[in-house]
DNA sequence: GGACCGACTGTAAACGTTTGCAGGCGGCTT
DNA sequence: AAGCCGCCTGCAAACGTTTACAGTCGGTCC
């Protein structure tokens, strides 16, 4: 039916060696057959059948990105870093995502074993033992948000315990005294993460304050109900950080009912900078992933692993590798009343600031910029 | 190295032929013997070489999106979308996007032309002389979001043309009779075909009435300069709708800096319903794609075309499929200060309305609502 | 002029599966 | 008791590539 490396040769009048080499820009071929094979394979349409070399070069050029449920900017913004750095390495990108629980993503884990060369495994289900269960020793991995106590595989992970502190340092140095924090669902690494960084930051900066910790699971519902809670306390704290832009915006829908104004009343935070972070009535302060980056630097360190696999290297030892978030400051926090962003200078931490499109942004970096390897 | 099926049969002491059929669930295979080879398979840690299978088969059980550089919300729920489906359908998903250009679009198609059983392409570069270019006649292929002229692809499209005139048409029943348009790029399709609804709309309810474009480029910017340009005007329009969200959302900016209140001074549109619509002040009204849904039943229609190929049956006609797209009324269009929305009970096409989560929506369906096939 | 060498090309094995075909074996029918 | 039939199993070919190895051919060196 479709037209194969011998009816190329054939019509070439060459072996199915030759019409290989030539294809494949091998040494050893004489230039002018090689351009009468490529030519010959064009006319023909001659497209390889991928599973068939596959077989016998024992390497699919294929890496699996096997992902959770998310949405939004999250989710497109890793795929676009993945897929991007994918394709400047020669490799496909087979995906799987929006698996609800632990089984699903173990099925998917099956069914992409035995095509891909490498996998790239975001998930929360993805702990030491479930790795153990389901994942071949020799299929080169990398975890990507994981820090699920130790697993024998190479991780990435964005610093959320370094950015929860950063805020929490920030609040603290535009004045507040008295900060609340809106906290994820329990078990969340992400959310426990993040208010460890928190607390760390409050026990350090403001000794004796004390802990004000309200439940929260991520969803906004979840942050209008905790913003209503904190509206109807007696005395109310300065500062609310929540885990995420979605708590604090639904937060914020809560404090507005209740007449109390953002900043004016009470500083809120968030986390992630989702795209609607900048458009809440005050813009929001928050702390930003370089998610396409996290994403792509996933997937070098994929490929070097399972070239590395390949040239019968050993593996360099398995390093977790953290990417600092940084903080965007714009008006929720308060820090253009209290004091100003100046006074997060004298933190031991290089930072640097630039002006955005929107005019309204702060950034701020806790690390200085690497250069972008490669 | 890897554990092949003869590792299997020797250490089952059956053949190949057995394992291979105990395994794939044939008839014809004692259920004593298969339930030992299933053992000794998971014992062994088995995994089908499936490059193997392929070879064998004629199909890769793997379908391939093309996809072109897309953002946020809009590429999730696509994804999300063909993910689901895909996996429902046990098929696996090759991911190709973010291309930038049509050379690249044409190289990422290539790439992908080996390894797949069907297509599903989504691109502004996909016209037909790409096609009929790129693109083999024997792969299924599905088109989604095209009609660029005609191809001999089949394809779906959400119908941008009816949900902008709708939209006009709710505008015109909440009692506006000089509503501007920001227009999005030329020769983008959707821009125009939203261009063209509004338009029909327009001339079909309100004969006579002057066509008021302004020019935009889908980019918040664009939509921001749009305003600033309508809010100098001697007269201004009655309401405004923007091509997309991004633009309505970016003039709303430029609209409240003018001091115009929104919808008192002006009533506002957008198309899209993107994530942010909801936060905005007012509230956007803007016209719902369905996105998973379309995502989903393209890849649906394509699993049917390869089966409808593998069995030799001759695909159904070619047809284009449309989306309707919905009406998501808030209170940005001032339907409540003007005329309920009760006005467009009297449109021809049934409407259902329903409450949802965040109590400020009211959608409304231009059709009847499908039951979800399967 | 013969041996050797280098550049190129062809032959054939191998990769791991699926599946058509044939054969074995037991039980049932006549 | 012989034949038949049906269930189960094994043998071996085939899928389309890559690549080790062998071979050809023309030229160069002694």
């Amino acid at each position: 039916m479709a037209v194969t490396i011998k009816d190329v040769a054939r019509e070439a009048e060459v072996s199915v060696a030759t019409v290989s080499r030539a294809l494949n820009g091998r040494v050893n071929v004489a230039p002018e057959v090689r351009s009468h094979v490529q030519a010959v394979a064009a006319r023909l349409r001659y497209i390889p059948h991928s599973a068939a070399r596959s077989l016998i070069t024992r390497r699919t050029q294929t890496i699996g990105a096997l992902l959770p449920d998310m949405h939004g900017e999250f989710f497109s913004e890793l795929i676009r870093g993945i897929d991007r750095a994918a394709r400047a390495k020669g490799y496909h990108l087979l995906l799987s995502s929006s698996h609800g629980d632990a089984d699903e993503t173990a099925t998917a884990l099956q069914a992409m074993l035995g095509r891909v060369d490498g996998l790239l495994i975001m998930s929360p289900y993805a702990d030491p033992g479930f790795i153990e269960e389901h994942l071949p020793e020799t299929l080169p991995s990398i975890l990507l948000n994981p820090v699920h106590g130790h697993t024998r595989l190479p991780a990435l992970a964005v610093d959320n315990r370094k950015g929860a502190y950063v805020m929490t340092r920030h609040l603290v140095n535009c004045g507040h005294r008295d900060i609340a924090f809106i906290a994820g669902p329990k078990g969340n690494l992400d959310a426990e993460e993040r208010l460890q960084g928190h607390l760390d930051a409050l026990h350090e900066l403001l000794p004796g304050a004390s802990e004000q910790v309200v439940a929260g699971d991520f969803s906004e519902e979840s942050g209008y109900r905790a913003g209503s809670q904190i509206a109807r306390l007696q005395r109310l704290p300065h500062a609310l950080f929540a885990a995420n832009d979605s708590m604090a915006i639904g937060c914020l829908f809560a404090l507005n009912e209740a007449g109390l104004r953002v900043p004016a009343d009470i500083a809120l935070a968030g986390f992630d900078d989702i795209p609607t972070a900048r458009f809440t009535q005050p813009p929001l302060t928050t702390v930003r992933v370089r998610i396409a980056d996290l994403g792509g630097r996933a997937l070098d360190r994929l490929v070097a692993a399972v070239a590395a696999k390949e040239s019968g290297h050993r593996l360099p030892p398995h390093r977790i590798q953290m990417l600092d978030p940084e903080l965007v400051l714009r008006s929720s926090c308060g820090m253009h009343e209290h004091r100003s962003a100046g006074t997060d200078a004298h933190e031991p931490v290089r930072t640097t600031r630039k002006r955005v499109r929107n005019g309204s942004d702060t950034r701020m970096r806790s690390t200085p910029v690497k250069p972008k390897t490669r």
